[in-house]
DNA sequence: ATATATAATTATGTATACAAAAAACTCAAA
DNA sequence: TTTGAGTTTTTTGTATACATAATTATATAT
């Protein structure tokens, strides 16, 4: 059957368009952490003008990526040893809410997603590929997150992971972890079937713990 | 002795300036939920150009404190019964996790401050100022979100709690719960004092289920 | 060579201009 | 009175202009 939808508003304005490209860019290392956001040259660089790329760096802003400082300008935040230990810190106790909240709720068919999920991961770490590898393991969480039912969590959530997605992409290639992350996922997927709260949310705080280490580890930080 | 702190940088773009503003003004009930936020119109109310007005905008929309639809314009959120919902469980959470970190790390000072502010509370009650009161409340919870000494969960609770903190006005004047904010808050205090965590989670909890309930009443929401 | 003052350049902050979409209005027809 | 086509007005989206602060470059004196 075909699917008739007159996708009559396929119009984004071009700050969102900005922000989606400015946002991509960061998250996947392309702008590094520290480098200055000039106007005119992403301006130039995007063909539009300064309007919408100003737009687009104020949400940036809100949203954590960016830091600002007036009437110098813009640069890539750089997240340091405390933000790190902040951002798990609240990342840890709303984990641990997703995980109960999906332990009540999840669906079947939700459950069928995550086990699919893993089927994938496995076929991603046979073709050692790591950009899908990384991939994988976001959904993984987004089908717990979408499960819970809570937007406002889901979109907090999503905010704090993406703190630190740039400084995962190092972490994800070394091959050492994706066997001990799949690991992890079957069992927290396995706790979940169970509808077993305790044991899910011991192992959805392990794995993100572990995320830490490694995290910690790639950057450079000690303790 | 003379504060000579040459305020060098008392500078203060127009769009912050604007954000500030048109924040407040939606909290306070100026602007309220469902209202079109017109760009020329509030341009010329407050002697700016449209340009800090919109940069404004984009970050009241990030917040959620504005939905905007391309082309049409932004207006003044409005929640639902599930928003609140949402916004609820989460805060649960976040509160709970507060309160612990404040049972570990909170100073003696802090617990005087607490202190005080009880008795500005008592003050406030016995002048019947319902202003001073709401102000006070914030007071009180953000001594305790400071104590935790993490940034991230601050400024994720205070917007949490932004969300809700324009229904709430109305409730605040109702003078029956005075009386049953201040028991709750002394609980807590005391709960703090002991670090008995146990204790706090619990006084925290059912203080934000009261919020909860005296809420969805002001707002007519069954359930 | 270093430091300092000054000029030139570049970037941001803000206002404005113009195009195009959306909303409001007008007025004739049912 | 309601409906609807066509027109006007308003509003948003985007680009651009201009002023001023910040940065860089230049030149001069020590």
């Amino acid at each position: 059957m075909k699917d008739i939808s007159l996708n009559i508003d396929d119009y984004l304005p071009l700050r969102d368009v900005v922000f989606n490209t400015l946002r991509n860019a960061i998250l996947t290392g392309e702008l590094q952490p520290g480098e200055r956001l000039m106007e005119i040259k992403l301006a130039n660089k995007l063909g539009v003008s300064r309007t919408p790329i100003r737009e687009a760096i104020r949400k940036l802003e809100l949203e954590g990526l960016v830091v600002n400082t007036p009437r110098k300008g813009a640069e890539v935040a750089n997240i340091s040893a405390e933000d790190l230990h902040d951002v798990l810190e609240v990342r840890r106790s709303l984990e641990a809410l997703a995980i109960d909240l999906a332990c009540d709720k999840i669906t079947d068919e939700m459950l069928d997603e995550l086990a699919t999920n893993i089927e994938s991961f496995k076929n991603a770490m046979s073709t050692k590929a790591a950009t899908e590898i990384a991939s994988t393991d976001v959904g993984f969480h987004d089908i717990i997150y979408k499960s819970t039912g809570n937007k406002r969590l889901i979109q907090i959530l999503n905010n704090l992971r993406e703190q630190m997605y740039r400084y995962r992409l190092e972490y994800i290639k070394d091959q050492e972890s994706w066997n001990r992350l799949m690991t992890e996922h079957i069992t927290i997927y396995d706790a979940i079937k169970r509808r077993d709260k305790e044991a899910a949310t011991e192992a959805i705080l392990g794995h993100i713990d572990n995320q830490e280490i490694n995290i910690r580890d790639k950057m450079g930080f000690d303790r």
